[in-house]
DNA sequence: TATGAATGAGGGTTCATTCAT
DNA sequence: TATGAATGAACCCTCATTCAT
């Protein structure tokens, strides 16, 4: 019965994502600490014993958002990289891909990388594995940025620098948003990539 | 005595400052909801049931330091503002008065305000009371910003969300040194500044 | 179509077996609090939700186990009790009877006799109930050592309290073995019959 | 202020014991698993969450029971075994030493050994302590036993299996007793020597 | 003023049990 | 009959807060 079997792990899937939706925006109204776990599952419509048929604790479930953030932003970029564009271009691209809600979301849950670095609970080995996605990520926006230096079109610095400054300014961004402010959603990219211009 | 009720309140203010401090530090570091109140007690240097001969609860730290962070942004755009200067220089001004250490650790506290702002056990009247505050402190950004468009300095937009993103992007510095970019510090008002310079 | 009938019977029997087989064993090793409904379903190769066609409860399980005991334990006292030898035989024989695997799982179990007695969600009818069941096997064994008292074999003492310490001796052995004393499998019933005899 | 340090250490040792007398009562009467936090504070006359400023967990209560236990023990069988006496004198010293309602209480609870070594949250490392010291004390006894055997007072075997079996007949007796057999008490001591003597 | 023992509300987590399939 | 997703009561543990000293 491959169908079942199939149908199962869909199943599985919608779950899980029903609850990592749920927590996200949790998590981004409340806080990671003041959202319980019944609220999350309120949410997400069913009971607060199912989540633990799908995650093991609250801890996994922000390492989880943590982790889709990080991915979702590793896709964007390696997405963007290889374009046979103008740095500048590429930047914009990539910073109006980012410019959608589900992603935004993500995004906006990157704050809660730093929630995962400094708590007392999680094991050192899955911090050092966030720490290194997240380098990774500024890395990849750094060769951007680098090409950019390199045509004359960005300002100068330390290209990784700057790539670690671009994604707090997105995340500062998405920040000011989730405040209520309508404006900026309009032309985030259009603000953001002044900043690397000459 | 006069003298004695006198030292007795400097003495009182400077133990409420040593809580402050504490608080601050490890609210930044670990979060409001992870850091204990004997957290608190123990880098103040005193019992953690002494702390509630100054503050009424843990929430009542944390709406000290929020008003404490508002006032202070409060001054010193009060002090600003009335200079004869031109409006680019005005908002130099501003960006360097915050860019000292105690002030950013205030300011990166503003995230705080919306963890105040969205607490279920605020209320409703103090939550009022701080956004006040927040959109004053707006207001009085976005004058400025009002004199930079009139004279053909700054960009447009709506002043007040323009003085908001501004705001936010204080902040956004703020995480990022606090993640240990360390370029950040030396420039803080000249990155910012450019963002609002037509 | 009774056949069928008679099968599904069968069927019915053997599962339930199987799952209380998994159930002493896993009881054994773990006790009955850490031990899961599902980790019987495991061990036993099934769902957990079929155990609840065969039982009602994990408690029905455990109170099965329990009674299985006794009646195990009061049909081989039946056995021997009406054969013509003397005393010291009688209960040499009664002992090797014991001495075979199954039934010591079982033994071991009368341990359980203890927790379900205690057990707060225990009816007091079923309490009542296993101890008269108890009391009937030490009644039928102090009949064993009464007479065994009156041809002059065994000790002085109150049969029935005698009764009792026999058997809680048997425990003890099997928790000994259990533990892996192997000395002890080899002469339980030499090793225990010293005790009565003068 | 050293009066008050020590008063503290003696408030906070007499708390400790409050805590185990309480907890070694319900153990012994309802298992540990049917135990709950709540019934220890309640039997010790105090708030469950007191409990926590003396032991991190349940868990460590029942660890320290079974270190108090194994540690009585190896006092009694230290001050018997230089003694000037002759093997059945000193292992009846020995039982009697044991015979005594504290004692008994401890001893009642070296069936929690099990539980504990078979627990799956019990460390390794702590597993193989308790077993350690385990095999010191059967070790101890053992020396006592190859006394008897040299001396031609005991029966034949090996020592250390013997002493492991005596171990086991003071648990089997203690339990006896629980379950309310008045007798045993009376001459527990006179009962197990019999099971050594040729 | 200062301490820390004591309290208890509240949240995370487990798991026996149910039920739709 | 058989499965395993779903429920929710119950328990361990934390920690803000109180209060006797």
């Amino acid at each position: 019965m491959p169908r079942n079997v199939e149908r199962d792990r869909e199943c599985r899937k919608e779950r899980c994502d029903q609850i990592l939706e749920a927590a996200v925006q949790l998590f981004s109204e409340k806080g990671i600490a003041a959202t319980k776990i019944s609220d999350i599952a309120n949410k997400a419509g069913m009971s607060h014993g199912l989540i633990y048929n799908y995650f093991q604790s609250k801890e996994e479930i922000y390492i989880s958002i943590v982790d889709n953030s990080l991915s979702g932003l590793k896709r964007n970029i390696e997405q963007v990289q290889p374009l046979r564009m103008d740095p500048q271009q590429k930047l914009t691209r990539l910073l109006d891909t980012m410019d959608c809600r589900p992603f935004q979301e993500a995004m906006f849950q990157h704050i809660f990388i730093d929630q995962l670095l400094v708590s007392e609970t999680v094991s050192p080995a899955l911090k050092h594995s966030v720490k290194s996605k997240m380098l990774a990520n500024v890395h990849a926006v750094s060769t951007i940025i680098r090409e950019g230096q390199a045509s004359g079109q960005f300002v100068d610095g330390d290209p990784r620098e700057l790539a670690y400054y671009l994604l707090t300014l997105i995340q500062s961004f998405v920040f000011a948003e989730a405040r209520g402010a309508q404006f900026i959603r309009q032309s985030m990219s259009g603000h953001l990539i002044r900043f690397f211009l000459k």
